[in-house]
Formats: C-alpha cells, structure tokens, sequence
DNA sequence: TTCTACTCTCGAACACTGTTCGCGTCAAGT
DNA sequence: ACTTGACGCGAACAGTGTTCGAGAGTAGAA
C-alpha cells in the first residue's frame, strides 16, 4: 500500500541527495561507530543505520562481515609509515614499528579484537608491514628464515598486546569503572594465602594500566637482545 | 493442555534416572561439545542437549556463558604440572612450561579462542601457573618487576601462539582443506611482485603448518636468551 | 522519445544466538 | 502426611548475520 508522492511537491531525489553507497564509505561508517561504540556495536544494523539505509544494502558492496572487518583493519593500517632499512639502528626501528602497530590499533579500541578473527591478513598494507618488518630483520643480519620466525613472533605479539590493552580501556567498565577494577584486582591479590603465592602476592602494583608501556618496552627489548644473540651464529 | 502419564505405565522418574545435572558435569559436556564439534557448535543450547535437558536448566549452576567459559579453560589448564623451581635449567623449565600450555589448549581446539574473551583470568589453575612461571623466573635472577613483565610476555604469546594455531587446524577448513589452503598461501606469496616483496615472496615455504613447532621454539629461545641479557643488568 | 536492460536499494523474513520468566514437579523436612 | 522450597525447563524476547525478491532509478539502444 504505498502512495505516489504528491504532485506539488517535487520529489526529494533521495538518490543523489544522500552519498552514494560504496565500499569505501561503508568502511568508514564501520569505524566510526567502533570508534564511538565499541566492539560490541559494530553490527550490520548499526553501520547501516550510520549510512541512513537497511542491513540488507551493504551486501552490495561487502559480502561478508568477515570482509568488512578486513577491510577495516587494513584501512587502519594505512596510517602506519615503513621506514626505510638502516642497519645501524635496525633494532630501534623495529621497536619502533611494533610501536606503531600498537599505537594505530590503540588508536581505533577493539581494532585488535577485529584482528584475531582474520585468520591469515593478506590485505596491501598487511603485506607493506610484513616485509617491512623481514626488510628491517635481515638489515640486523638475520637469515631469511629466522627473519620469518621472528617477524611472526613480533606480530603475533603486538596483535596480543594490543588487543589486551583495548580489553583495559574498554571491556565493559568505561574509565572510572576500570581504576575501581585495577584497585579490586590488586586487593584481591593481596589476599590470597602467602605459602602458596609468594610471588603473586606482590605482582598487582606492577599490572597497572600505567605499567602498560613499561611492559611493551621490556618485552621488545628482551625479545631483540635475543634476536642479537641467536644473529651471530 | 497436558495429559496425565497412563497408569499401566509406571512413571520413568527421570530425576532419578538420568546423572543430576552440576556445575561439573555442564563443563565436562562443554569440553565434549568443543573437541568434538569446535569452539562454534559451543552454545548454551547445543550444551544442553548434550546433557538431555533444556538450556535454561543450564543457568541454575552457570550464572553466565562467560562464566562457563573460565571454568572450562580453568579445566582444561588443571591438567598442567607445575615442577619445582631448579636455578640450574630455569631456562628449560620455563620453556617446558610454556609448550606445555600450548599443548594443553591444542588439545581442546578452540579453546584458546575462550581464552581471550577472559579479560583477567583469576581461577585457581591460572594463579597457580602464574605462580609457577614467577618462581621459575626468579630462579633465573631477574628482579620480580622484571620477573612480572617477562611473565606477562610469555602468558600472551602462548595464548596468542595457541589461538593462532587452534585457527590453523580448525579454521572453517577442515584438514584436508587446510593443505590446499597452505598451497595456495604460497603460490599467492610467489606471485607478488618481486620489486616491492622481495622477502615475503620467499617466506611462503616457512609459514606451513609443519613449521609451527619450530617457530615456538624460535620465539622462546630468543625470548630466553634475552631475558638473561637483562637480568645481569 | 520510448522501451529495454541492468544495477543498486532495501523491507521482510529466516535461522540462530544468550538470557529471563514463571509454571510445574519433585524431594526432603517437619 | 503436608508443606515448603529448590530445581527443571518450555516458551518467549531481543538481538545477531544473512538471503530473497520486488521495486526504483539510471543509462543505453532503437
């Protein structure tokens, strides 16, 4: 039961009036409302509510959610630069890299969480960062397979690190809720039995939200002073 | 509209006659429901049936689905022995102990998935493995700030490694489609265009699923051998 | 100009999920 | 023997990803 538009009212054009559909901007919409909402939101209805139109449009341009997410990610890779190899400071430009895979999905909360659910990332600019990274690993003297081994390992760590921090600004306590969280936990740690936890016992002040960076940083370091190590036999 | 049971059939009394249903046994089908069927075919309903009943008798001892999910991975990792500290191979122990999580979670395919969506895992057998895992870093000299950190390295690559691997054999491909999938990994890599891959056109043949072993064991030598760079400072 | 062909849009529906409500039944306590 | 309280669970709700097919709009051909 729908009724032509009336006669003296010039009709509204609506397809010329609001942007057109398109890979692109469905992506866009995407990681906004990841940005603005969360993981939890990022739905087929809310990206299309976004758009002003139903779920039912995007497969026109997206055939999967899986695709989408992918093409989130890589879009969100973009903004990540590759240096340019310098065999002299190799190592710091590898921190430096890792560094900025963390800070760019930091950057969009719960992009980390996207991550895991594609299982081998073949997108361009997933490309672009690994043989960056293999190019920044055989400047420090790596063979061509421990560069391999190496680059998965960093990878596989930074996806890791990354989608744990999310977890801490944005599980489901937002930022007041997640200190209350922090002083729980180390409370808690406190007050388990002493003969079994000696250790654990004191390990809460180190877990912090603040400590985060600090726990980035060792673990890099720790990981290419080894590298360092096995590159010389 | 029920029907009183006929009376020349005595009443089955299925309370009696079927296991009463526990907190325990839901686990125990959980675990039953994810080796056979993977971390998908796990939901409240499919749960359920396994225990002949419907999944609202579920929520009587399970207050949630996350809930259920710690308690699973707190099942599962029971089955880990956690040795005694010897300063000698503190090394070898910490890598024994880190396969040794890996192993346990391969052999529940999906269960590393579970893993992840525990924002701070606090059950009993995770306590005791971090436990475990400080002592055995302390044997090896390091501060217990550092001990911490290496400890925290170590727990996310695991997982990380696990989850990775779980995706390997029981992606949406079942195993005679994981080899074809790997094939055209590497055919795919080979035909990059060798000005701008010069390295990951080569790395097709490291990244099999046969390799896997050895990446572990890369990562945890490096990782190992750094650590103890460190801790002389 | 008129008709056709084709692409894009999108309301409605399907099968599935986790979770809650509340009725009924059963087993033990008084 | 009767009450009581806890547990089992059918049915329903709100939400998910995805598909179908009719409709609208545009562009090209006759």
């Amino acid at each position: 039961m729908t009724v032509p538009p009336p006669p003296w009212r010039s009709a509204p054009r609506r397809r010329a009036a609001k942007p057109v559909l398109s890979q692109a901007s469905i992506v866009r919409a995407a990681l906004i409302v990841l940005d603005d909402e969360g993981f939890d939101a990022v739905t087929m209805r809310r990206i299309a509510q976004e758009l002003e139109t139903g779920p039912a449009s995007l497969y026109a341009h997206v055939s999967n959610k899986d695709e989408l997410a992918e093409l989130m990610l890589d879009a969100v890779l973009a903004d990540i630069q590759t240096p340019e190899p310098d065999p002299a400071r190799w190592d710091e430009q590898v921190k430096e890299l890792v560094r900025d895979q963390i800070q760019v999905m930091a950057a969009h909360r719960g992009i980390a969480r996207i991550a895991w659910d594609i299982p081998v990332p073949v997108t361009p600019h997933s490309l672009r960062l690994g043989e960056a990274t293999l190019a920044l690993l055989r400047a420090g003297g790596l063979t061509l397979k421990q560069a391999t081994f190496a680059g998965d390992a960093l990878a596989l760590y930074a996806k890791a690190y990354a989608y744990e921090a999310s977890g801490w600004t944005w599980g489901e306590f937002d930022q007041a809720e997640a200190g209350e969280r922090g002083e729980q936990m180390v409370a808690y740690m406190r007050s388990l039995p002493p003969e079994a936890f000696p250790n654990l016992l004191h390990v809460g002040e180190f877990f912090s939200a603040e400590t985060a960076k600090e726990r980035l940083e060792f673990a890099l370091e720790a990981f290419l002073a080894g590298l360092k190590v096995l590159a010389k036999n």
